[in-house]
DNA sequence: ACTAGTATGTTCATGATTGAACTAATGGAT
DNA sequence: ATCCATTAGTTCAATCATGAACATACTAGT
């Protein structure tokens, strides 16, 4: 072993995950500069994304989605809180669980975000066809889904 | 507008370039635990592997492979350095230049943790088939290049 | 009820990443 | 040769993300 044959690099499937990782990378990179003017990060993008789609989750829910540890979620929130584009609200019936919600504020802040943020993968995903695209796609949710399980 | 026929969900590229970002960090993670056993971050196999396959890149350099700051490698090298696995060597021609390359143990690491990750992506790139996985791959250079570019 | 176990969220220390300001070295124009 | 612009790398402060330890609240079994 260690001979050149066995190198990951020769295998297709190896070099076509990190071409995806770099384009990943260059496509968050240029995101990240768009959203600037917005004094909007993308962690926060993303929080408004989720809670916009479904509101009322709670702080382990959103975690989950977003795939980061929970922490992460309590040190974020409170400058959303504190910009006025997030609500929350202690949970009724169990006083453990944070309710969240975007404010009328925060859903005219991602209205704005997200016409940034698909402008530039409309120009992104225009280097495929639908189809190709829609393929990846199904790629993509077979291996998050297969991930989760295993 | 504001209108649920305009939001970025209804369409299909975005809603795949969403999934492609989730099943990304969904990689990240496994990955990012399974190499725990050598105590290797992620970043730090990246750099192993930009050596390996270009020795001698300057730090500059380096930091443009990895689309980061030029100052994220200077925090990081020293950990590599003082491990043994990367030398550092400055340029006799150009003494602002320092000429980095992989030790013969940071090779026998880099294989090691190439093991790990090309039998993860082995498991995640078995979801689609070999064409599928090479379009996918053609799609993800052109999106960088494009970048790169505009 | 009571206890033990589990779930939610917070705190804290640590490490990662960035960008701006800085130093040192180089190259080119005059 | 000298000056100016550029380039490589470093330093520093600020921000982000994480996991472990913790406090509080719920739930189920007895």
């Amino acid at each position: 072993m260690n001979n050149k044959q066995d190198l990951p690099w020769d295998n297709p499937r190896f070099r076509n995950w990190i071409a995806l990782v770099r384009a990943e990378k260059a496509v968050v990179n240029a995101l990240t500069k768009a959203l600037q003017p917005l004094d909007l990060k993308l962690a926060q993008l993303d929080m408004l994304m989720n809670l916009y789609r479904h509101p009322g989750m709670s702080q382990h829910d959103l975690a989950r989605k977003l795939l980061v540890g929970r922490s992460n979620i309590t040190m974020l929130l409170p400058q959303l809180e504190h910009r006025g584009v997030v609500r929350r609200e202690s949970d009724i019936k169990d006083k453990r669980i944070m309710r969240l919600s975007l404010t009328t504020e925060g859903e005219a802040l991602l209205m704005q975000a997200l016409k940034i943020y698909s402008t530039l993968i409309e120009r992104v995903m225009a280097q495929s066809s639908h189809t190709e695209c829609d393929r990846m796609g199904e790629q993509m949710r077979r291996i998050e889904e297969m991930l989760k399980e295993g």
